[in-house]
RNA sequence: GGUCGCAUAGCUCAGUUGGUUAGAGCGCUUGCUUCACAUGCAAGAGGUCGCAGGUUCGAGUCCUGCUGCGACCACCA
């Protein structure tokens, strides 16, 4: 009996089954110890988040690439996990705390870190389970969390390495602060934004000679403050005579030399420059060059520190008690005001200018001298820019390896070390007797240790806590109370998820991963770093290939973001859809290198791609009236099959051929494109309608049996091509149509009745027949032809007709033979066929290569619509005819012009020749009808 | 300021090394209760390939300039 299915797809029924079989069977850890391995490990999402658009492309794409290698063969092994996300996540935790009025300094660090994991066990995995619900194939055994012990330890050992090969080294130096997350950032973690501001102009007097100065321009006249030099170009004219004399700072009446430097613009604002070494990086670098002292004004947070100005001259200064602990903002209005009481201010301009925020919280990054780690990167950089240049790994698209090189060229050390408390605390420790003098308290600033080590303070690095200190014998340590940046860890990530530095068997096997899919935001945070502590620590590459996908913005291009209120979720999207026809939607829609813009219309769309699918599944198995004598499975041999038969195969052959090499080269869009092109348009358009006849006795010379085979045959084909887009309605059918005692075929075991694990699709050469896809190209010309005339001539498909067909001898003789085809799909009472003498007089007409077609007009003399219509036609072809006689009259294109190029211009010169002949003829004899019917 | 990318149908985009009539999806128009599917079937309309030059027998495709949009990088106060 054949089985029935329902008459539109349920997704919300079907798929939600079987993504816990598959997890149960253990479908998705690597299950061919002798396959060619094939791993990934997944741009591990924060801790904090949940899923959004970004990671649902981002996995969809990993899932496919997994999904199409494990059935090719391979050993997969996908590697799921997330990262602690240092600062993200302590600024999540702490805004929960703040809701209960509480702060992290009044928890201490011990108490708040024990929060965060208490926090992460309860809520951190959402995203995870978020994950599961697209279908993802990761391998969950071995899911990691970069705080994991097991990848802690590869964290020490990696820094203890980096150490002991020197290209680690602690150093008090100008970083970007952020004065909300209390930490330092390195550069790339600084958003640099265009601001609208102000250019401050400030008198400096002479200090010898105050009715004479100098004036600054600034845009942030609060730093003043920390002013230890004017600096004006050694060329410049009218400053000559003030080089080398003193100024007097106005409010702290320090006196600072003006001194010389080419690097100041003579042009900019009044071409003297304010030196404020403590929180601006040119004039640090200048002040490095001058021997200027750098002052650093502000505290952890930004206010102004009163213990910074211990030493002016003048004392416990009046002036300081108004700015003390100010924050640095109020402390600019009051520096404002000031002036203006006392004339400094010269004037004010609105000025634009780019100001760093912090990327995590936006606040405006203050550039702060602090003892920082950071990482030689020079000596990191070169091999990671060799590994690419000399195609190790692939950049794809291309157009980003230019921005790596570019970055990594002018690369910068990198800072490592974060003033928080959630992430891997360095492993380093200071001896707390040597290095009493190094460790200073810092109960008068707001630094969250309550202490600070001096940048001379030697650290021991180890992976384990020192226990005896080798210098002086004692037993009492500091731990540097620094974590790391959460990137150092994640740049860890392809070997240290394997199980590195142990030398593990998965590593031996799956590492240099073969693929990295992630999106370009995290070319620099993340793809560089693993190159760079890949080839360092492992030796090797951590990837071949980098697949770099684009953003998902909604349909105007935008960002999505939750304060623009254009937030497309996903998780709606799969529950709304069905999670197939969105992953095949993103798939579609992923062109390499262009941003997807996502309208919820195309995911409705695919959505009817499901249930076409699922509609031909049901026509297939409605069919299967008749016991089967043989198993569908039985290779379909070349004789039996007719010609609607060998078309198929041989376009299935071709899209296995096209998706395959798309696949190959992570054109996603093109993948979905050939698979949805081929099922639709091919298969269930064209093919399934040609079976019907064979089905339903009117193809008498041909073998029902053959036909479901060939159906079931280019089905199946279908569903393993298409399950890698569509993992869940594939399976749904597959195990339909391979079910127990269904068709003679019968499974032994779950694994062998998952679709998951079929060999995917190779092509089979023996089905590509470029003749028979000429012949039937032909046929259907000539019935979408019928059918165009059928419509201009308002015939409706119900009536049964009569068409004229008058071709040479050879084209007649196919079109015969093809006859029921021809009266099926065109709606045709009966074919007549002329390859000599009279045209039929009153008929519509068309042409199809050397085919005329004449739709007799008896029933429904509308001359003069058919005239109007023929005079069209007439037109269009001779534009093309001129276009093309052009081009063969030019000796030049007849000369130059490849030889084939030439010969096909000229068939088509004679075709169209030969079709206007035809057209106007018909034309004539309808216009000659019209004479004769009258006005 | 530097670098890179993009501009093709109403919308979103394909278009491989230059070579028949530039394609798809959605939308639109018209007709159809055709025995898998109205989440459908059939037919159709719609494009000076951003602008201006150049190379070439031939340019959506290669080169130059311009315009517009976008991204990334950047210490000019």
């Amino acid at each position: 009996m054949p089985r029935q299915i329902d008459k539109a797809y349920s997704h919300s029924e079907v798929e939600s089954p079987w993504y816990a079989r598959w997890s149960e069977a253990g479908h998705f850890s690597p299950l061919r110890p002798n396959g060619h391995p094939f791993s990934m490990v997944i741009p591990p999402p924060n801790v904090t988040g949940s899923l959004h658009m970004g990671h649902a492309l981002n996995n969809t794409l990993q899932d496919i690439l997994c999904r199409y290698k494990r059935m090719d063969g391979y050993n997969v092994l996908w590697i799921p996990g997330t990262d602690h996300a240092g600062i993200a996540t302590q600024n999540v935790v702490e805004r929960q705390l703040a809701e209960r009025g509480m702060t992290r300094i009044q928890m201490g660090r011990e108490k708040f870190v024990e929060h965060v994991w208490a926090w992460r066990a309860e809520a951190g995995n959402t995203i995870l389970n978020q994950l599961k619900a697209l279908g993802v194939s990761c391998d969950w055994t071995r899911e990691r969390f970069t705080m994991d012990e097991r990848l802690s330890v590869a964290v020490r050992e990696a820094f203890v390495r980096l150490w002991e090969d020197g290209l680690l080294y602690r150093a008090e130096r100008l970083v970007n602060w952020c004065p909300r997350c209390g930490t330092a950032l390195a550069d790339i973690e600084v958003v640099h934004e265009e601001s609208d501001g102000h250019l401050w102009y400030i008198r400096y007097p002479l200090l010898d000679e105050p009715s004479e100065g100098l004036v600054v321009a600034t845009t942030r006249p609060e730093t003043m403050l920390g002013d230890t030099a004017v600096a004006v170009h050694p060329e410049d004219e009218r400053y000559q005579r003030f080089i080398g004399r003193k100024v007097c700072l106005p409010i702290v009446e320090r006196p600072i030399p003006v001194i010389a430097d080419p690097f100041v613009d003579q042009q900019f604002g009044t071409g003297s420059l304010k030196i404020t070494p403590g929180h601006d990086f040119n004039d640090f670098e200048i002040g490095e060059k001058h021997g200027l002292k750098v002052i650093g004004i502000f505290d952890d947070e930004a206010r102004i520190n009163p213990s910074a100005f211990r030493e002016e001259k003048t004392g416990p200064q009046s002036w300081l008690s108004r700015y003390a602990l100010k924050d640095r903002f109020e402390a600019r209005r009051l520096v404002l005001e000031e002036l203006e009481e006392k004339g400094l201010l010269v004037k004010r301009e609105p000025y634009r200018h780019a100001v760093g925020r912090c990327y995590r919280c936006s606040t405006v990054i203050e550039p702060y001298s602090t003892p920082q780690w950071f990482v030689k990167i020079k000596p990191l950089a070169e091999p990671a820019i060799q590994a690419v240049k000399e195609g190790r790994i692939r950049i794809i698209p291309d157009a980003w390896a230019n921005s790596y090189f570019a970055w990594m060229e002018n690369i910068k050390d990198w800072c490592i070390s974060r003033q928080i408390w959630w992430g891997h605390q360095i492993p380093a420790w200071y001896c707390k007797i040597c290095e009493a003098s190094n460790i200073t308290n810092q109960r008068d600033r707001t630094t969250t240790a309550g202490f600070r080590i001096t940048p001379e303070a030697k650290p021991i690095v180890q992976i384990r806590p020192p226990s005896v200190c080798a210098k002086c014998g004692g037993g009492e340590f500091l731990q540097d109370p620094d974590v790391l940046d959460t990137w150092f860890s994640s740049a860890l990530w392809p070997f240290s998820t394997l199980g590195w530095p142990e030398r593990t068997e998965d590593l031996k096997t799956f590492y240099p991963t073969s693929v990295l899919v992630t999106g370009f935001d995290i070319l620099f945070f993340w793809v560089a770093r693993m190159i760079m502590m890949g080839l360092k620590l492992m030796g090797d590459i951590p990837f071949r290939d980098v697949c770099i996908h684009a953003l998902v913005r909604d349909q105007e291009g935008q960002k999505m973001s939750k304060s623009k209120g254009n937030v497309i979720d996903p998780l709606v999207m799969m529950s709304r859809y069905g999670t197939d026809a969105f992953r095949f939607t993103l798939a579609s829609m992923t062109s390499i290198g262009r941003d997807v813009k996502l309208a919820e219309e195309r995911i409705a769309g695919y959505q009817n791609f499901v249930n076409k699918l699922w509609n031909a599944t049901r026509f297939l198995l409605m069919n299967v009236r008749i016991p089967l004598q043989e198993p569908l499975e039985s290779p379909l041999k070349t004789e039996e099959l007719n010609l609607a038969d060998r078309w198929i195969l041989s376009r299935l052959a071709f899209t296995t051929d096209q998706a395959r090499k798309a696949i190959d080269s992570y054109k996603f869009n093109e993948f979905a494109h050939y698979l949805y092109q081929f099922t639709w348009h091919e298969f269930c358009d064209w093919y399934i309608e040609m079976s019907k006849l064979s089905l339903n006795g009117t193809l008498r010379t041909d073998n029902p049996v053959k036909t479901q085979r060939v159906l079931f045959t280019v089905l199946k084909q279908v569903l393993l091509l298409l399950h890698p887009l569509m993992p869940f309605v594939t399976e749904e059918i597959w195990r339909t149509i391979t079910s127990e005692g269904q068709n003679g075929f019968s499974a032994t075991s779950e694994r062998e009745s998952s679709i998951m694990l079929q060999p995917y699709p190779k092509v089979d050469e023996k089905w590509i027949q470029p003749e028979a896809e000429e012949k039937v190209g032909f046929l259907t010309e000539v019935i979408r032809a019928i059918r165009n005339l059928r419509t201009e001539m308002n015939c409706p498909p119900s009536r049964k007709i009569e068409v004229v067909l008058f071709a040479p001898e050879n084209d007649i003789a196919f079109l015969k033979s093809q006859e029921p085809y021809l009266r099926a799909l065109a709606r045709l009472a009966s074919v007549k066929y002329i390859s000599q003498g009279e045209r039929p007089k009153k008929a519509a007409t068309a042409v199809v290569g050397t085919t005329e077609i004449y739709l007799p007009l008896t029933e429904m003399p509308n001359l003069r619509e058919e005239g109007m219509r023929l005079i069209k036609e007439v037109d269009k072809v001779e534009i093309e005819l001129a276009r093309s006689q052009k081009k063969l009259s030019n000796q030049d294109f007849l000369t130059k012009a490849k030889e084939e190029v030439v010969e096909k211009e000229r068939k088509k010169a004679e075709q169209l020749e030969d079709k206007i002949q035809t057209l106007n003829r018909s034309l004539k004899k309808i216009q000659d009808l019209q004479v004769e019917a009258g006005p």
